[in-house]
DNA sequence: ATGACGGAAGTTTTCCGA
């Protein structure tokens, strides 16, 4: 079972991207950040003819989550306690067997907030949205051994995910702060699957639009994808696929995989 | 020098992202 997850910074724009991507990576689930979409607006018929149904939580102009798989998705959350957000950035949802609860996975996508810069307004709320979530996530847990949590989680994990780790020394996405929140979700048992293949630096899942960033490979790791100890077992590769970020008209972030067996 | 690039709202400019 191949699970993906990708921020496509506006759906409607990277629709086409989508319907190319999912016919040559055929993921079983995909996890989607950004919509931008009113849930109204959602493309439920084009998603349908890819094979897929969806699950979504989104709104005007910013955020907006969704999922999509070729099983139903069942028992979807978008609200948590403590959180009384009209902003739409988790979407949580089960497939598998109803009659098998032991068998069924619980699948967590995140927009986490950016937090724009280090002591901003915006990064206390980032710090305190990370904090309800890590809540929500251990009581999930409880009841979903099997557990999935993907996104854009808007922190890389540590130095390797960085492309100029002195610049961004301290800096929003980088910080020792949002690095300690993520390490509170590890804590939880939700491991970061492309460190258990992977050790190298240098490869990332975002790129700046501007100053030729791609091209010159100055990215960031921010899209991840985290399971559960139970999972873990199940785990046989985790990667990143850079293919759709050359692509013309391309989202900033490019999509991230695990295959489980 | 806080720029650039891209999306959205909506109108000639602003906000936001990472």
């Amino acid at each position: 079972m191949k699970v993906a997850s990708w921020n496509v910074n506006s759906l409607n724009v990277r629709l086409p991207h989508l319907n190319t991507w999912l016919a040559a990576a055929m993921p079983d689930i995909v996890a989607l950040q950004e919509t931008k979409l009113e849930d109204g607006k959602f493309p439920v018929e084009a998603i349908a003819a890819l094979g897929y149904q969806c699950a979504f939580s989104g709104q005007k102009t910013y955020n907006g989550v969704a999922l999509l798989a070729r099983q139903p998705l069942r028992d979807v959350v978008t609200d948590i306690p403590g959180l009384t957000d009209p902003q739409r950035r988790i979407l949580a949802a089960t497939v598998g067997d109803p009659a098998a609860p032991s068998q069924q996975l619980r699948i967590i996508n995140l927009y986490v907030v950016n937090g724009q810069s280090v002591g901003s307004e915006k990064f206390a709320y980032k710090l305190d949205w990370l904090a309800k979530v890590r809540d929500f996530l251990a009581a999930e847990l409880q009841r979903y051994p099997q557990m999935i949590v993907l996104g854009d989680f808007n922190i890389a994990p540590d130095d390797r995910d960085v492309h100029d780790p002195a610049a961004w020394h301290e800096q929003i996405l980088c910080s020792s702060a949002e690095r300690a929140a993520l390490a509170q979700l590890h804590a939880l048992g939700l491991h970061d699957s492309f460190r258990l293949f992977e050790q190298e630096p240098g490869l990332y899942s975002w790129w700046d639009y501007r100053m030729g960033a791609h091209r010159r490979n100055l990215g960031l790791r921010i899209d991840l994808i985290l399971v559960s100890d139970a999972l873990r077992a199940r785990c046989r590769s985790a990667t990143i696929d850079r293919e759709p970020r050359r692509w013309e008209r391309a989202s900033d972030h490019t999509p991230v995989l695990v295959e489980l067996a």
